[in-house]
DNA sequence: TGTACATCAGTGAACGCGCGTTCACTGATGTAC
DNA sequence: TGTACATCAGTGAACGCGCGTTCACTGATGTAC
């Protein structure tokens, strides 16, 4: 058992590290703090060592899942970390992505629970929206693009995880991908 | 206190009522029996005898909110409630739409939950959203084009309820509804 | 039509369980001298 | 550098609570005669 400060530290990213995690993969209400304790190998009890409420909790995590992995919009300014918008849109409409819901996008995963949540979830999403949305402007050149796009892209994403048919999962990815694609060879153009 | 078989059948059509309306307000896992039971005027004891678990009327209330209200897919072959393609994009982009969730449509307000879900909700799902596609495909006369309105009207509608900032949550309506027109006015002239 | 009886929708107490949170305790850490 | 002591991360029992589900009971319904 060792208790010192860079211990303490190690352990809040562990468990806000665990947490985006589980959240992603079963949503925001499914969360439990004695589950996501042992999941990290620590008592129950210790959790408020680290974050005053499992509401406190929930809204770090969130702002972790948005801000990690491969679909988080980067600050502005800064390339996002797959490359062009194209490259990002083939690996976002990817059946990779579909499948792994617990390193995917955040904002794919949650949004109807963030819909939902009266807790600052929403304020902490719509800041990740809405720096996705002006990335996208910066690669489509047109604000109303970079809205239709991101709005396919989730829509996409979130209903190929729903059908269970893997052709017809697939479709619904294949369709969007070449929509979008056709969004950025347009700008490419214009 | 009344006990007919009539009353029965009213009692079951109440609960079910107001569970479709309980999940697309709060979600599947907000459900609880106790409250719903409360909501419609009886105890929650007999509940078990017009369902057999809660998780039985979760399926169920999915297959209601699903069917019921303006954005359901109707049968094959006959029109939907709202009447042209066109019709039925406009009026699911609107402001309002997006403020009555609890009437709205039930793809938009539970795929996330779906998706995780493992109890059958799923394929009820997944056949209204082929449901969907498929009277799409009859107005705009490519599956492609289907696959990609269906998309762009959940992802942006989901979207509209994250972002808080009314004017960004309606431009992001704004700009799915002129594509989502503008795919129609192609599908009329090709 | 009138009576006796079986059915069964609805009631509400009770069950075991997992939840978020609190708290007294522990022992290693890290500081004061 | 060595010792005494305060701090505080982590432990695990305990709390009150709401959950899904069960069950003995009730009384109106509806059927058999």
């Amino acid at each position: 058992m060792g208790h010192s400060q860079a211990e303490k530290a190690n352990s809040r990213e562990r468990i806000l590290s665990a947490a985006a995690q589980q959240i992603r993969e079963s949503g925001l209400e499914a969360l439990s703090v004695g589950g996501l304790m042992k999941s990290v190998s620590l008592t129950h009890g210790g959790f408020y060592n680290h974050f005053s409420s499992r509401n406190d909790l929930i809204v770090a995590a969130l702002e972790r899942a948005l801000s990690e992995g491969d679909y988080s919009a980067p600050p502005s300014g800064v390339q996002n970390k797959i490359g062009t918008f194209s490259a990002l849109a083939k690996s976002y409409l990817s059946r990779a992505h579909r499948d792994s819901r617990a390193t995917g996008c955040a904002i794919a995963a949650l949004a109807s629970d963030v819909a939902r949540s009266e807790s600052g979830a929403r304020e902490v999403m719509e800041d990740h929206v809405e720096q996705f949305i002006d990335e996208f402007e910066d690669a489509l050149g047109d604000q109303e693009a970079a809205m239709v796009a991101i709005s396919t892209m989730v829509g996409a994403l979130i209903l190929s995880r729903v059908v269970t048919d893997p052709k017809r999962s697939d479709a619904i990815l294949k369709s969007a991908r070449s929509y979008v694609l056709a969004l950025d060879a347009a700008s490419a153009q214009g």
